[in-house]
DNA sequence: GTCTATACTAAGATAGAC
DNA sequence: GTCTATCTTAGTATAGAC
């Protein structure tokens, strides 16, 4: 069996797989608390319960280590979300049902809070890891969206992109600011009057071609 | 004179005044580049062209200057974006006009685009800058924004506070995701997109009460 | 393949000269 | 008040035993 230096895992044996999933689970805890720099690899031994060198022969380094665990965090986050692959149904029932699973699944799950917050950080030294998030998790839930605007002209939303970005970023922000930022020890903005002032708004765009 | 341990400035002669701004600009381009924890106080003095003991005389510690750089950077950002105290006029040339102001002062500004990021990050170690940030800034947006709607009747908005959140929301994802999270390398949403579907989505409103 | 022990480097903070 | 030189700790990564 040759050594694996990146993420790319091609048919390891199980014994092999077991380690680094303990190395993972072990990493992620420490890396989501305390972001890429203030992590040791002492730390993450200690946490994971394996030897340092252990983990250097699993990844290749700090780096390597990090973008593997990103990415298959990055991937769990968007199956979470994105469980239901089209969209059907009244639009008043099922926008309010897409709102409420990306707050849930995101803003009650400290480990995908913690992910976003990590990607925006680390934005600037991993490129690639925030090129993947926002393909990911944002383009796809903006995509799908846009497609669900567009296929129901009734709605009379002259651009759907635009709405999307609106609509999804309303969510995102709110996360950001309500959530991370303490924006809920300043001012209570439940989450049920964001989505209701949502989609009193998509509603309203429907009336006037009416 | 006494010594300064805090970023609570009191009467400072000149001399040490200009001294601390030194020391200020040369962190600020540090911190903003690298994060907090990959700043190391070396590369501080070299940028500042102090030595680094003459920084331990002005601050306590590496926390310290932090803080004190990043209380200034907020209140520069909210002096920035918040030239205009009242908001008056005509909703669709104003509205449009504030979305203008506050993605031209933030997203083309790589300080505070910086800043943005850096509060983020920070956000779990630095709770109390986080709060400053939110208050300072997204708070007296969205209260500004808010206040606007609840004076305009005739906008036909049910909830001003709910509807700020989503207008000023919008504008904050699309910085993070667009400008830095790479967003507009896989799909350009420009700015004029985003205003004129903010536009219709206030205006198509109050069409609704007439 | 996994552990213990260790080399090497960098960073925060301070001592002491001027 | 400012600089140079230094102390101390901590962290990445590796060498060598089992």
């Amino acid at each position: 069996m040759r050594k694996i230096p990146t993420s790319q895992i091609e048919n390891p044996s199980p014994a092999i797989a077991q380690k680094q999933e303990q190395i993972l689970q072990g990493a992620i805890r420490v890396f989501l608390q305390e972001g890429y720099a203030r992590t040791s690899m002492d730390r993450v031994s200690a946490e994971a319960g394996v030897s340092k060198q252990t983990i250097y022969s699993h990844f290749q380094d700090k780096e390597g280590l990090f973008k593997a665990l990103i990415e298959r965090l990055t991937i769990a986050c968007f199956q979470s979300i994105f469980c239901i692959e089209k969209l059907q149904g009244d639009p008043a029932i099922l926008l309010r049902q897409v709102a409420k699973i990306y707050l849930t699944k995101v803003a009650d799950n400290p480990d995908y809070l913690a992910l976003l917050r990590l990607i925006i950080a680390e934005s600037q030294n991993f490129p690639e890891l925030a090129k993947l998030y926002t393909q990911t998790v944002v383009q796809r839930g903006r995509q799908i969206l846009s497609q669900y605007f567009a296929s129901h002209p009734e709605l009379g939303i002259s651009d759907p992109e635009a709405m999307a970005h609106i609509f999804f970023g309303s969510l995102v922000s709110y996360i950001i600011v309500q959530e991370m930022l303490y924006g809920k020890e300043l001012i209570s903005l439940s989450r049920d009057r964001l989505v209701d002032s949502l989609m009193n708004l998509v509603i309203s765009q429907s009336k006037n071609i009416q």
